[in-house]
DNA sequence: TTTTGCTTTACGGTTTCCCGTAAATATTAG
DNA sequence: CTAATATTTACGGGAAACCGTAAAGCAAAA
């Protein structure tokens, strides 16, 4: 089992329940190893890492909410990304509120993370299975991630796309996008080109209309 | 200080660090005092109500999540008016990821609920604060609560206007609503008062397209 | 350079949306 | 019951969106 695993996650309560299960699973217990922002754990990680006494796992949630003062790293894939950057072996659980399969696997592909629990009924023993895998050098999903109807159609957006479906939700008539993707050096920009990528878009994605595409981006938090 | 009070709380952390607040204010450690579904809490309230020994206070989360097997009473305010309704005295306290002060306020005024606690940063000591303001009679609405910019213009939507917008949202042509519409014995269904209606809520909201009133809904969480 | 194939843009016809006005219907007052 | 008012619906012209096709632009290969 670990001896040493860092924290990070700004909801109290939370960070609470994490203490106390990381003590029911024998971790030793030390208020240093639990903070509330990006930027100490970073500075933890350094700390341990130049004392010769590394961490072994991070716990990190992965949105933070803004505070005075501001803070440098703003979230859970940034940060993930600073500390890998300064210890590559530094193993990384996540436990988040998102609990979208597409996510957690974009996570585990990108950033390598080891481990992802979503907050969820019975989330205390997904996390004491989750951090038994990583000992035994497995990655974990957990079995309460929820696999969408729509990832089927999970269509991957090119920074193109949102571009456009983001002018049409601040309210940018079709016939204006041209012009706005000209000023981003976004092109195709001409309108045809635009008016067959939404059409191909709604084809793809299987909506009816304008609306219903927005909506679709707006629930799959795309926009 | 209160002597017996319930938790209602599917998510486990969540609910272990409310169980460590509590006993931090000198309140009674039961485990038959915090449970994970709503049908359970009623239960509870009734049981204790008919020993004569009833609950002081209640503290809920607001949605929970689905799980099998299917629960009667699915979400916080459906749980607190059934509550009340056997025990009228009950003082309520929420506790939920929801931070809109809008959100808050109506549940104040509509259930009458004693505080309203969002999960964040120092919540630990946000909820202490709340239920000491509940044990000397006042209602407390946490600080942390944010009150979004869009606030103001925070038009209360009526069912028509739902009716039309969540059309709109599923892919419904603006042509054919008015079918819809007559469908659900909502009126006025003609097209003109569609269209009426819609023009009158971009004035109202101040956007330029039914797309963006889609994405406003939307970030409103109005559908 | 020319050819070939692909991407992007332009164009035109049709449908839908938008919006003002007028007609029809419902509601209320006298 | 009639008149007055408000609400709802119908209509029509103009703008925008939609969609297929053709032209233009561009890049790689001959």
């Amino acid at each position: 089992m670990f001896q040493k695993v860092l924290i990070a996650e700004d909801h109290e309560s939370i960070n609470f329940s994490l203490q106390k299960t990381l003590g029911e699973l024998g971790i030793a217990h030390d208020v240093k190893n639990y903070v509330y922002y990006c930027d100490d754990a970073l500075k933890r990680i350094e700390k341990a890492l130049s004392e010769g006494n590394p961490y072994e796992l991070l716990i990190t949630d992965l949105s933070f909410d803004d505070d005075f003062p501001q803070q440098k790293i703003k979230d859970g894939p940034t940060l993930i990304e600073a500390a890998r950057a300064i210890q590559p072996n530094l193993k990384v659980l996540v436990f988040s509120i998102e609990n979208r399969a597409s996510i957690a696997n974009n996570l585990v592909n990108d950033l390598k993370i080891n481990a992802f629990v979503p907050k969820a009924r019975r989330d205390a023993q997904d996390l004491k299975l989750a951090i038994e895998a990583i000992v035994k050098g497995k990655t974990y999903l957990s079995p309460n991630l929820k696999r969408l109807s729509n990832e089927q159609a999970s269509y991957s957006f090119s920074e193109y796309e949102i571009a456009i479906v983001s002018l049409l939700a601040d309210g940018v008539p079709q016939k204006n996008i041209p012009f706005y993707l000209q000023e981003k050096n976004l092109k195709p920009f001409g309108l045809s080109s635009v008016e067959k990528k939404l059409s191909g878009l709604k084809t793809t994605l299987n909506v009816q209309s304008n609306e219903q595409l927005i909506a679709y981006c707006k629930d799959s938090k795309l926009i």
